[in-house]
DNA sequence: ATGAAAGCGCTAACAA
DNA sequence: TTGTTAGCGCTTTCAT
């Protein structure tokens, strides 16, 4: 392997030198310049990530930390392939790598080792929620860390959440203009601060719209497709039964169209609903779902800035807090409805 | 920062001993022994990875690539989920992490140069096909390399496949038993070596039940959701229409579906269908997909296992060349069917 | 404008 | 069984 010693040799300058052109320090000579990058690129000689690293007391990787499987219903291809090119993206500038990371059920800590190793300088955090083991322990050891989607008001954290309580009255601000009075909300467990948000936003709509809050139609799934089927049962049980549905997220609103089915109900015809996300899925459902579009590409390139920044502030430099806009997405789902 | 000297010192020992008790070097007397790890205990030390990466001349990396964003139909949460947890699982075994790494048109030479600077020390390969750019240039600059779900012959490299004749085999073979004697087949592009397998499983099911191949009933998709709902107007343009349809992965099947109700065609009543992958859209579907299912997270792992194995051995050791077994999987999609 | 030299924290060969 | 020591390839001060 070309090592930087070479260059200098073939460069005729010393190693420092060749350091300064390559690391951009000023104060070198042009013609020596010229001669040094000659001899890079003659011997193809490419800087020792590692070593730099060593030295600079950091590895230039961002851990990406997501859920394991059993929880992977929480983030569509959408969401995660979305998220990850943002951070990628915005990793990019600053030249540091992202490291994939689990946290898993049989080894709470990994996340912490890869920290205290020195493996990370920091982590992105996807899918969080109040009881994701591990965190308190990684910001003790002093470990930056930025959430996405997903608040935490710790002073020193930072996070990149989307407005869900504006999202969530967005969604039932659209239905109850559609002329809807009785509206149930089939919200995600609200150890998730999303789910919190969107409740609020929820109960906010009805609230402006002079709309009185029956807990009775607040539903109760787990953002996955199948909890979203198995709350039809309940959806129907409500008496008289609602005429439209907030639903918090897509893949839920998925599993509810095809429990509605089952009975014979179509959504956009004897059910509106709107969903959340805006995720691929939303437009495969049958009908396809009116839903709040939240940008996840954006939010994981912001992470990605915040949290390097954060790194370069130091250790107990304040987080910072984002949320960025949510946006309705009218689709056939929510089309307006005749009396059940 | 706890360093080694630190234990050293309060263990009584030399920093050899430490490292000798940490890497688990024997010939150290328990008490010692007991002494460091106490000391290991008390301190919360921790070794410096970078440190040992150095010396070591390893990242202890390995590079996960992945197609960039407007390529992300290839895969599927399912599919990536799966995948990397099985890749995860497999390194842990080594204390080795994954650098999430994409494939852009813009900076093609990204994965190489990680490489060349060290960042990683092998890679593992997703959703590549023939022209996937910059995997020669990474060959020929020694990184071990392993395809998932993808073939390249070139003897030093690997690959973790599944048997993609076998399982189109049994695609088509279950719908000739069902009675089907025009069947179509969605294939994807043939710079995928999947699709290039698949149609030769498709053949040669034919041919086995001694049916003519018709190159006529072969439609052209590029595995997305879109292509799957454009092609049913080719396949209406087949006269006489055929009654079946294989294709050739889960997402073009959802579309396909789609595509045929809105000219009022029901799959699993009108025509007959399988799909491929078993990914999560195959029970979302209305009806489900009968289709064939793919062991992503064993792939995963095994990639993981044949990679760091590879690395071991050095780089001008053989590549190894894996095929898991398909396997067919019946819902909805295919039940037989009254003639068109 | 450039070179010399001191480390970064560890592993491993060599001594004792 | 344990300690001493020479690097690993780089960045960065400090001289020149």
């Amino acid at each position: 392997m070309v090592r930087r010693k070479l260059v200098a040799q073939r460069a005729g300058v010393s190693e420092a030198t060749v350091s300064r052109v390559l690391n951009g320090v000023d104060g070198v000579k042009e013609g020596t310049r010229k001669k040094v990058l000659e001899a890079v690129e003659a011997l193809g000689y490419r800087p020792n990530a590692i070593a730099q690293s060593f030295v600079k007391g950091r590895s230039g990787n961002i851990g990406v930390i997501v859920p394991h499987i059993p929880q992977v219903h929480l983030f569509s291809t959408h969401y995660f392939g979305e998220i990850s090119s943002g951070i990628a993206v915005g990793l990019s500038k600053y030249r540091l790598h992202m490291l994939l990371l689990f946290y898993q059920s049989d080894d709470p800590d990994q996340v912490l080792h890869a920290f205290e190793s020195r493996k990370i300088d920091g982590c992105i955090v996807l899918g969080a929620n109040e009881k994701t083991r591990g965190i308190e322990s990684l910001k003790a050891a002093g470990c930056p860390v930025c959430f996405v989607s997903h608040r935490d008001e710790d002073p020193l954290t930072s996070y990149v959440d989307t407005d869900n309580v504006n999202g969530a009255y967005l969604a039932t601000s659209h239905l109850i203009k559609s002329g809807h009075e009785r509206i149930a909300f089939l919200n995600g467990p609200l150890m998730y601060t999303n789910s919190v948000d969107r409740l609020e936003g929820f109960q906010k709509a009805l609230a402006d719209a002079g709309m009185h809050f029956d807990p009775a139609l607040v539903l109760q799934g787990n953002y996955s497709r199948t909890s979203g089927y198995a709350a039809v049962a309940h959806f129907l049980a409500i008496n008289p039964i609602p005429t439209s549905v907030f639903v918090a997220n897509d893949r839920m609103a998925a599993g509810f169209i095809l429990g509605l089915r089952e009975v014979g109900l179509r959504v956009g015809q004897h059910v509106s609903l709107v969903g959340y996300d805006d995720a691929d899925i939303a437009t495969i459902t049958d009908p396809p779902l009116t839903t709040i579009r939240v940008p996840f590409f954006e939010m994981g390139k912001r992470a990605a800035s915040i949290l390097v920044e954060k790194i370069g502030r130091g250790e107990s430099s304040q987080g910072e807090k984002i949320r960025l806009p949510a946006e309705l997405i009218v689709r056939e789902s929510s089309q307006s409805v005749r009396q059940l």
